[in-house]
DNA sequence: GACCACGGCCAC
DNA sequence: AAACGTGGCCGTGGTC
């Protein structure tokens, strides 16, 4: 023990300094250390799951790839494993002979990846098997297979790590089980996110940030437009679509609606007109194009982008509105790759960054504020999901959590924008109202 | 059995 | 040559 005291003491004075040096004590004092009992009480809270419906899941799911497996083997008049790229990829690109022309390649040859799949809709019936076996077999193997046998004897529920130390921006990662990438896109994904609930005599709480990176980019950049949206409080890809579309906003449709949504988070990540491009049906020009009238419209974002990147260039880092900060030599680099790599990188800390700030903020003041007012049984935060807490809540206090919740989430900190936090609340995760 | 690279894909 | 940021986990195919 004594030994334990000494070393620890010894780190302190090796490490404080530094600390101080890159002007980060705050962020270790006020974020950091505060936060550690809070993921070690989520930890052993764990959650609860629905033992009966993972089973479910999986004979059902079990026979609908046992039937695409047979389905695709009489098409092709011979037996292989779908799970194998390499298989797969000798099966569409030789036997068949596939159109390879628009198809990537990797390291070891055409790429079988769902972005490529999807340009060979129409050539043959064996893509779309395909395309679905996969979808089922990464849930199933994924999520519906491995959390049954996660179940802790003792709990009933499955225990997380919350790891503080591995991200570059700040944020908490989640392993063994990862439980910050639970399906919710897909049918089946809804499915599965279903089957945690929250026990006999209680409520979950969802509490997620209303599109808490857009409004940190509205207050970082300054921008006029972006924060009269919010401050409106419009819908920001609507409202996007229309001012890059030039039309008014009751004449967005769904498609100019989603177009405007892929601008909208691609500019946090630095994407370029090969990157929309791809990822939807508009060529490199129009999205060249589409880019361009965006940065017009919004202007103030193209002059945070370029500010940020300068910043992080001459200091050799990028720092959110809390002053976490992210070391970026690629910015040196003489690889322009590397150094175009960076410059994202740098585009992204300040947003993603002081998201992770905020919401681990709000962590510690709903703890301080829970405390008093409430038992350990009554009120469990369980599950941190980046811009979502998850808390589950004996059901005759839910109305007074949910209040403090909202609350604290909210006033975290004040924005040139309203900060919103949405309330969902019910007996299943993914089937809250 | 442990570990690895790779390709692939789930979440925010 | 790469093209959108942050993560973690899966199966395959392979090595030790």
């Amino acid at each position: 023990m004594a030994k334990n005291l000494y070393f620890t003491l010894k780190i302190k004075e090796k490490f404080e300094p530094k600390l101080e040096e890159i002007n980060n004590k705050e962020v270790f004092e006020e974020i950091e250390l505060p936060l550690i009992p809070i993921l070690a009480q989520m930890e052993l809270n764990g959650v609860a799951v629905d033992e009966d419906k993972f089973a479910e899941l999986s004979r059902e799911v079990e026979n609908r790839i046992k039937e695409i497996e047979q389905t695709t083997w009489e098409m092709v008049d011979e037996k292989f494993n779908l799970s194998s790229t390499k298989q797969l990829r000798r099966i569409l690109y030789e036997k068949l002979e596939l159109p390879t022309k628009d198809i990537k390649e990797g390291k070891t040859g055409y790429s079988t990846a769902a972005s490529e799949l999807e340009k060979l809709e129409g050539e043959h019936p064996i893509v779309e098997q395909i395309q679905q076996h996969r979808e089922l077999d990464k849930l199933k193997h994924t999520y519906i297979d491995v959390f049954p046998t996660l179940i802790n004897k003792k709990t009933g529920r499955i225990h997380t790590s919350f790891n503080q130390t591995v991200t570059a921006t700040g944020r908490l990662s989640s392993s063994d089980p990862n439980l910050q990438n639970i399906p919710i896109r897909s049918d089946l994904g809804k499915r599965i996110r279903e089957a945690f609930l929250a026990e006999e005599g209680n409520k979950l709480i969802a509490a997620d940030y209303s599109q808490i990176e857009l409004r940190i980019v509205a207050h970082l950049s300054g921008d006029e437009k972006l924060i009269e949206i919010f401050s409106e409080d419009k819908d920001v890809h609507t409202s996007t679509a229309a001012a890059i579309f030039d039309i008014e906003e009751d004449e967005v449709n769904k498609d100019q609606r989603s177009k405007a949504k892929e601008v909208n988070y691609g500019v946090l990540y630095g994407m370029g007109a090969y990157g929309l491009a791809s990822r939807t049906d508009i060529n490199r020009s129009e999205a060249k194009q589409f880019i361009e009238t965006y940065f017009d419209r919004f202007s103030g974002v193209e002059m945070f982008i370029d500010k940020t990147i300068e910043f992080a260039r001459e200091n050799g880092y990028a720092e959110t509105m809390f002053g976490r900060r992210r070391l970026l030599p690629e910015l040196d680099s003489d690889n322009y790759n590397l150094r175009r790599r960076g410059e994202r990188m740098a585009i992204n800390m300040p947003v993603q960054g002081t998201q992770a700030d905020i919401i681990k903020k709000a962590m510690i003041n709903i703890d301080e504020q829970l405390k008093y007012g409430f038992s350990a049984e009554e009120v469990k935060m369980v599950l941190q999901v980046h811009d979502e807490l998850l808390f589950e809540v004996s059901e005759d206090k839910v109305d007074k959590v949910s209040e403090i919740i909202k609350k604290q989430m909210e006033n975290v900190i004040e924005l040139l924008v309203p900060v919103e936090v949405d309330l969902n609340i019910g007996k299943r995760w993914g089937k809250l109202k």
